[in-house]
DNA sequence: CTGAAAGCGCTTACAG
DNA sequence: CTGAAAGCGCTTACAG
């Protein structure tokens, strides 16, 4: 016989809204509602109270495959990204997991590079009632999966990239951020700057780059040489390398990526150049890494845990019906000054 | 009036296991079981080419919560861990991913620092039915989330720590490590060696400390003097600093960890103390990032990526009713030999 | 406003 | 081995 205090439901442990209803004296109904905070519901203070005590007791739970099914809501997100040991991504993993956390929604992360095989299995995760919606953050405007999602009707966001006339890109301001690394360089004298950029099938790195182009335009530079390589220390490293076998007169370089201006360290100690007093670097984005390079590099810190909860924000919008639109953080770009930039006025 | 050819079920857009079904001209009960490759079935070849095809042509997806409801079982795992922009974490996570994927489930992350409010709600995971199963590689043996797991009979292992007597510790062989650390530093004629540790109560940073006191009685040493720090750039400066304050004849440095070491190389910088010409370093763990510090580290490189997927074969063990037990990646630690080790003859 | 009841889409004893 | 049916635990029109 089981001890007369069990506070365990009768099914195999778990705790069922009859449970929680007959414990408070009402019926499931009123349960499921009072506990829904659904709408129209008008029970006393009394009976609302004795029902999350109920709950609270017995250590209620809404078991979400029900709720999925009854409801047609799964009450989770899946963000997709290229790659999970990317800091960028993981920034951007923190800011969307705490938003949807705060939203009472689980954030499921899904790791596949663009154009892999996982990929195209992204939009099965809705249609198998996973989750509610897809938080994009690994795809370009061609990828099939973008035709894909809009076909099947999938609510989602595009992170950190933007798809054309999707009117679905959750972004920052990376224009401002190349604008203001290369005003920064300006203000300190400097009349030739070098960028090296990202692949260009990866649309941030190609907007860092056209901000780039840009920036050096409206300033009246005369050029705007660039190299490009992978998002990888050794990519940035051969990227400078090629860049300064081509232009040997530029002062100052702004970087597509922390990780390659580490390589671009290396690069440019090993054409002894001295940074800052031959060449100047400013990297986008920031990471307490950064100021334990030699030198300390300066950085544009960009707002990643703001972009991810942003994203959220804007798929929740989407599954509570109201359209979809491109948002922009607010956060603007900001210049981290460190030891890697200096003046120049030999122009 | 529809198309005629539209492929969609009748109810809302959804294709339930009923239209294969029909359109297999077979039961429900006969589709689900070819469909999950259920024990005791024997359809002509023929008919289950046909469900199958169904499945395919219809672009069937199985609706997870009826499923859960149905079968109890929610085919999904949640991970959690202190800190998503850790790359220990990530790497692991990906192993994690990787090999949930393989196996049909579904990964859910979840990120609360030690002692955190949202680690308690963890177990609710396991009981809305949402996971099966936790990977927890975010608690002590103290946390009260260890006990609650146990009572409340929620299937889990630890990654990367141990809680003694659970018998559900995944881990690499951390104390070999250490002990390859010394081995290496020692091969190389260095008599004084110390350790920047990490906090203590960090499991996994207290079981290399433990592993380099050993080592070190092991091998005849004197002493083996440690200074702790945050897992951070700047608490692996500090502890450094500390370290030498109080330990001037040491020649050489066992790191705890990749980020602290990038903070010990600043200190030693800022010491006077030249890398490896005045002081030898290893740092436990490898990432490529090591390669391009100055001077390029000599690392231990541990398989994380395998350890999440031993976890998660762990985990699914447990769910297959097999009893758990504690199990040690087989890979064993490898010294990725570069510049920041030398040798030293004069002791 | 509230309660009884249907139904969400599966799986799986159970009887044949 | 297979089919009809019950049931998993919710939510929510619907009738009162």
């Amino acid at each position: 016989m089981p001890p007369a205090g069990s506070s365990r439901g009768t099914a195999g442990g778990r705790i069922r809204l009859t449970d929680v209803a007959e414990r408070a004296g009402v019926t499931k109904s009123i349960a499921s509602r009072v506990l829904n905070d659904s709408p129209g519901v008008s029970v006393r203070r009394e009976t609302r109270r004795r029902i999350l005590q109920a709950a609270e007791d017995l250590g209620y739970r809404a078991h979400v495959g029900a709720r999925a099914l009854a409801a047609a809501e799964a009450r989770a997100l899946a963000l997709t990204v290229p790659d999970l040991t990317n800091p960028t991504y993981s920034r951007i993993s923190r800011g969307a997991y705490q938003r949807a956390r705060e939203r009472g929604y689980a954030l499921l992360i899904a790791e596949g590079a663009e154009q892999e095989s996982g990929h195209s299995r992204l939009p099965d995760l809705v249609s198998a009632g996973r989750v509610d919606g897809l938080l994009v953050a690994s795809a370009g405007p061609r990828d099939r999966i973008v035709s894909q999602l809009e076909e099947r009707g999938v609510p989602h966001v595009f992170v950190n990239r933007a798809v054309p006339g999707s009117g679905r890109n959750v972004t920052m301001d990376v224009a401002a951020a190349s604008a203001r690394a290369v005003a920064h360089l300006r203000r300190l004298g400097h009349r030739r700057i070098g960028h090296i950029a990202g692949p260009t099938d990866i649309v941030p790195a190609r907007a860092r780059e056209t901000g780039f182009r840009e920036a050096c335009r409206e300033a009246g530079l005369k050029s705007a040489p660039v190299a490009r390589g992978p998002f990888s220390e050794e990519g940035g490293c051969e990227a400078t390398l090629r860049f300064f076998s081509r232009h040997r007169d530029v002062s100052a370089l702004y970087i597509s990526t922390l990780t390659q201006a580490i390589g671009a360290l290396r690069g440019l100690h090993s054409l002894d150049l001295r940074v800052p007093d031959d060449v100047s670097v400013v990297a986008f984005d920031d990471l307490p890494l950064a100021a334990y390079l030699d030198p300390p590099l300066t950085t544009i810190a960009m707002p990643l845990v703001q972009l991810g909860e942003a994203a959220t924000d804007a798929l929740l919008e989407q599954l509570a019906g109201r359209p979809s639109r491109d948002v922009v953080v607010p956060t603007e770009p900001r210049v981290v000054e460190r030891s890697s930039t200096s003046p120049r006025s030999d122009h």
